[in-house]
DNA sequence: CACTTGACCTGTCCGC
DNA sequence: TGCGGACAGGTCAAGT
């Protein structure tokens, strides 16, 4: 589940091992994932070499020095994995959930000039990449849609509460899901940040004060920010680009705790279904107050 | 426009 | 042991 800490690591990664690759080859045979023709992999991908990866919300954008880039999503099982000149073999280290690459769940398989590889892993098929020029990024629509990262400065507690209290009759957790709200938080850090703030997720947005809102809003930084340090969280699929797991969720207070003790009260967390998702909070921390 | 639901996929787990 | 079904959750299209 690549949300924005998980994201980040992976383009951390990718920025220390693929800066000035050249590309020599592309293998691809996934017309729904990635669907570019042959003819403008050729021209604007093989022969180019890759000046820098950013991010934004949760998607990857590597540029190349053709002035094209690729945006990359993961969705909920992708992975991109780098492996040096005689690594594809390598087993399964103890911090790492894959072995010798490519596996069945590789889709796309990106040969630099030094025999060194980019791995597009992604069991579900639900991600997908982009080969497209670097200008008409932010032109894409889905681009234009998100909203603020949350990690920005100039992204200030009074423009979250306005955003949020748009979504009046959306339980909290829905809107702090939604991308154009802010860009990046997905399941595990919209429970984790609920939690910490102390909102029960199915509070209706329009309901919450502003001393709530701004709580929530420095309570989601936070569990971002510590996350991005840990690595971020391996649930079931994530690696970053070195094929290791995070592990944010050693220290994780609801997310998958159900059943267990809240740290903070000792009560049980549960498991509930709000907005079509899974989720966990401590109903006694957690109520339904203003 | 605000909001919800279903579709997209495949591997895993649970109950029979 | 095999098998059907529920489940996992990011995002968008289509629905109310």
């Amino acid at each position: 589940m690549p949300e924005l800490p998980e994201v980040e690591t992976v383009k951390n990664g990718l920025n220390r091992l693929l800066i000035n690759k050249k590309i020599v080859s592309v293998k691809f045979d996934w017309p729904k994932g990635f669907p570019n023709s042959d003819a403008d992999v050729n021209k604007f991908l093989v022969g180019s070499r890759i000046i820098k990866t950013r991010r934004r919300g949760k998607s990857l954008i590597i540029n190349l020095s053709s002035m094209y880039c690729l945006v990359i999503h993961l969705k909920m099982t992708g992975q991109l994995v780098f492996r040096g000149d005689e690594q594809f073999g390598a087993g399964h280290p103890n911090d790492s959930l894959i072995g010798p690459l490519p596996d069945k769940s590789t889709r796309v398989i990106f040969e630099f000039d030094d025999n060194s590889r980019l791995f597009f892993n992604d069991q579900r098929k639900f991600g997908w990449i982009r080969l497209m020029p670097e200008v008409e990024v932010d032109n894409l629509d889905f681009m234009k849609r998100l909203g603020p990262e949350p990690l920005n400065p100039d992204f200030k507690a009074n423009e979250f509460r306005g955003r949020v209290r748009r979504r009046k009759n959306s339980s909290i957790k829905a809107t702090i899901l939604d991308q154009s709200v802010l860009a990046g938080v997905g399941n595990i850090y919209a429970d984790e940040s609920l939690w910490m703030a102390k909102i029960h997720p199915s509070s209706l947005s329009g309901t919450l004060s502003d001393a709530k809102l701004n709580l929530l809003f420095s309570s989601i930084k936070d569990v971002l920010k510590k996350s991005i340090e840990l690595g971020g969280s391996t649930d079931r699929n994530y690696v970053d680009a070195e094929g290791k797991k995070g592990s944010y969720l050693e220290f994780a207070n609801v997310f998958r705790r159900e059943g267990k003790m809240c740290s903070r009260c000792g009560s049980e967390i549960l498991k509930i279904r709000v907005a079509t998702r899974g989720t966990h909070y401590c109903p006694k921390c957690q109520r339904k107050t203003k």
